[in-house]
DNA sequence: GAAATGAATGAGAATAACTTTCAATTAGGT
DNA sequence: ACCTAATTGAAAGTTATTCTCATTCATTTC
């Protein structure tokens, strides 16, 4: 459960990573949306308002180290960018629920899923040691509402699916 | 539950859309591999043996029409590519075991989600209608080696190309 | 304290997976 | 057979991401 600025600077430390003025200013970035989910495109501009020479590719550079350390969870929620969230040790009891009219994300903790993960791992032979669980919806916020066009939300048809 | 030429082929009829010689070969591919996940690609490159001539466009336009129409439905694996499905009607009832190690996607029945689902949607005010259930592990067939280095964990977000 | 060495950076080119454009072809009704 | 809108293939365009490479920066070495 690293999430905080100095704690993450003494991983990148410990692993002979330097720690450059870039780096922080993504940290902090980071750290400051951590409820965001924030994509590449969206922290970079976040992060060119403290640092307008920064580049691109650094902190694309950049995530995919905190992701490589495990700082940080790279996920898809279907909007074609990956996004990226803190590192929670309990991963197995933390879903998402993302809206289909808005494209907001928010999240869900429970853990029904052990039981299922090992029957399954009983049955199947297959060595379960992570799952991913979305729902798909529409927010309290947006009830009523169709498809957003900006974020171009659902990438499933089930809005329109006739049950 | 649209599984054969003739069903699909009504529904496109029905729906004002031209039975062209290139959706058949798309269809019947599809059909032929309909346990596989293939991606627009790699379908590409089996309808091309039956029908050089065909273009890739065509085949990214006829996915989008099938998965337009319920008939197929578009997955995303984490491994940076659409891949389909025929859309069952019970997809509330069924999983994917997706392999670190080799990439291999398999499926597994259950309608446990259906109670969580509806407490979420009693807590939150989340109206849910569709959710997406991941396990990633390793399959039977390979022992696992693809480990994050430095913490033991599985590497959720590599990425796996099927040859 | 300057030089050497390697890591990290920014800019822009490259790539991969689609998507769009557009002129030419064709399915399906008449 | 004819008409017309739907469909197609080829190629250009788009988007998110990665790669290349010359330059900069931080450390270590002298």
């Amino acid at each position: 459960m690293v999430h905080e600025l100095e704690a993450i600077c003494q991983i990148l430390n410990e692993q002979q990573y330097k720690l450059t003025p870039q780096r922080k200013v993504i940290l902090k970035a980071l750290l400051n949306h951590s409820n965001d989910h924030l994509s590449a495109e969206e922290l970079y501009e976040i992060v060119k308002r403290q640092n307008p020479d920064i580049g691109l590719a650094t902190v694309y550079r950049t995530l995919d180290l905190l992701a490589e350390l495990d700082i940080l969870q790279k996920m898809n929620f279907g909007d074609g960018r990956s996004r990226y969230e803190f590192n929670t040790q309990d991963i197995h009891h933390h879903h998402h629920l993302i809206c289909t009219s808005c494209g907001k994300v928010t999240e869900f903790d429970d853990d029904l899923l052990e039981s299922l993960e090992s029957m399954i791992q009983r049955r199947t032979g297959f060595d379960i040691n992570d799952h991913d669980l979305k729902f798909y919806g529409v927010c309290k916020d947006c009830s009523g509402q169709d498809v957003n066009p900006t974020t171009g939300y659902p990438r499933k048809t089930t809005v329109h699916k006739t049950r």
